[in-house]
DNA sequence: GTGGTCTAGACCACA
DNA sequence: GTGGTCTAGACCACA
């Protein structure tokens, strides 16, 4: 269900928690759902339980799944919703580096343009490729 | 000439960096130039030494500064064109982050406009503001 | 007659055991009256009969009913009397609460405003019923 | 300047935050101020770096200290501001509680008396300082 | 020196 | 079975 790089500079815990988010805004994970348990996807993962359980207390400190001692975790009604609202709040991050680009002497075609090719995964018309 | 935020969680040595970078791109130091001594900026920063050190010493691994024991640090000839190939080399971050914003529900336009908002601080065209 | 929200916080048990002291002190279940039964209860709420067995048990300790193998539990006399005891010595911890807040700036005036709102419910004059 | 009552049912961690947040909203702790390292603290009260580590990790988050690694803790600006707007948001808790006690028969009079006692720690009138 | 991440493993309350 | 807390201790980047 998920794939952690060992390799990566981002941390075990947030590639975790990118992933989750992925698949509850993607709605493979539905609102009121239950998460796999902490000692399942230590195990699943080969990553310490302790690991999950810091991925799965971020989750739920920004709402996004509840975490119920004796029970499990379930995506919180609602979790979408948190989700677009959170992103919405990196755009700045997003306008740091736009203007850094710019700043050195990328074009706002050039970033445009990279980000249409990144994102138009999903054909939009007649690919004639 | 610079400015360190201490309270920042990029790293001071990075903060001098882009800066510095940004100072050049911008042609305010001019290809040639000479830059403050690693003392003299150590001093008018209240910043370690070594911090100067590992700043100046990556912009030269860049190729961005060539530094002549003994004479001094001085911007090398082609900085802005390298500095603009690096800032390309940077664009599938902004794709990452993009893919993740949309992901979560932005969308294209939102993000456009973030851009061209915080680009477009030079004035346009008629502002009859 | 009584509601179990999973997603929450607050174990099965002890959800039961509050509205279980609400419905008494509300007089909705008389002192003397009857009880569901461990069985009959669990398959209303769908809920593990041990949970049921909990938090009767611990009402029982409490002497807030009283179970007579192999008839049932009940009500126990002067229950309200017990559980208004009980509620008094929940002080402390609104005290705690109200320190808190107030440590941090929340005034005597909100915090009695607070508890006005959530408990005007009842009209204050006029009974005329 | 903390101390750690290792036999309460409150965390360890969260008796930590709590007691830097009165000292944050109380000004002793002012803005902008650094607070005692992981390791430091960890010693001064015999306790697990990593428990002061996930102390300070939350108080981060809710962005009443700002963490930088390589320099330490610092009380963010803003940080009191921050502190009574988290106490508002307990407000509802405070309710429910004091909506119990009033369902088991206590009054509104011996609530806010109590109140009254526990917070008129300090001097009432005249306070000719 | 500073904070951050991670593993290994114990123990707890709750279902 | 579930999640939560904590210790012991390693290793990392950064100042």
């Amino acid at each position: 269900m998920l794939y952690i790089d060992v390799m990566s500079r981002t941390p075990v815990y947030e590639q975790i928690i990118e992933q989750m988010e992925k698949l509850i805004s993607a709605g493979i994970l539905k609102e009121g759902e239950q998460l796999p348990s902490v000692r399942a996807l230590s195990l699943e993962l080969s990553v310490n339980p302790n690991t999950i359980q810091k991925a799965y207390g971020e989750l739920d400190s920004k709402g996004i799944i509840g975490s119920v001692p004796g029970r499990g975790c379930y995506v919180m009604p609602g979790a979408c919703d948190i989700l677009k609202s959170i992103a919405k709040g990196k755009l700045p991050e997003l306008q740091a580096l736009a203007q850094t680009l710019m700043a050195a002497g990328v074009t706002r075609e050039e970033i445009i343009r990279a980000i249409d090719e990144c994102t138009h995964t999903v054909p939009v018309k007649e690919e004639t490729k």
